[in-house]
DNA sequence: ACCTCATTTCGCTAAATAACGAAATATAAA
DNA sequence: TTTATATTTCGTTATTTAGCGAAATGAGGT
């Protein structure tokens, strides 16, 4: 029960919603998201590790990033439902498409002040 | 955006599951799911008003009561979707079937004192 | 019309949550 | 080893939410 309320917990709230959707299109780190999302990092970095912890994304580091996916590991059965659920909604929204459109163009080099 | 996120609200409390798996078994008064869930009848009128107005179940006068049902219109994308996966999540919840047990018994004659 | 009683709404309190900036952590580059 | 920087954790604040009891609502029975 416990794990099932989790579940929807961290799909109820749009900036969730929208950094799942956004890693529909690429893995992103970090800053990419914060950027997109106009949030700061910490906060960022707070509904990534609610994601997380509800299996929906994973994460890995890469050299001075941490890399966030959706999950394709098949073990929990709410996420395995849930994630081809999102990614079939959604699919004309505005925000999330120019959300998914600034993936395309953000580059974490010129972003993160190198 | 708002639609997908109030549904995922609604899911994202164990009293309101609670509430559509008894509701799997048969229509119920607030009465019987306050028994059942052992809370004011205040608090799960809102826990109602929040699953209805998330469209997941519709309600229908009779006499001095009020019915709650599992809604059946396939108007709404999220609802339509989400209510058959939880039909088939928590089949083997200890407290799940526990509150179906009692919704085969309960009786609103005896219970809203006749 | 009046009374009864199931349900809803209101006002309040306690707990959970989202947001921020600052401090801590950890890793890459110098 | 020291410095720079991407990310996480901590502490705080404002908002939202779950819960209760009391008052309001509304329909049925007398």
């Amino acid at each position: 029960m416990d794990k099932i309320v989790y579940a929807f917990k961290a799909l109820a709230d749009s900036n969730r919603i929208r950094i799942l959707k956004m890693l529909e299109i690429r893995p992103l780190c970090v800053c990419e998201i914060t950027e997109i999302l106009n949030l700061a990092t910490s906060t960022v970095s707070k509904h990534l590790s609610i994601l997380r912890n509800a299996e929906f994304i994973t994460d890995e580091k890469d050299g001075k990033w941490v890399n966030y996916y959706l999950n394709t590991d098949q073990t929990n059965p709410y996420m395995r439902h849930l994630l081809p659920l999102i990614r079939t909604w959604l699919t004309a929204d505005e925000r999330v498409l120019n959300d998914q459109k600034k993936v395309t163009t953000v580059d974490r080099n010129t972003l993160c002040g190198i």
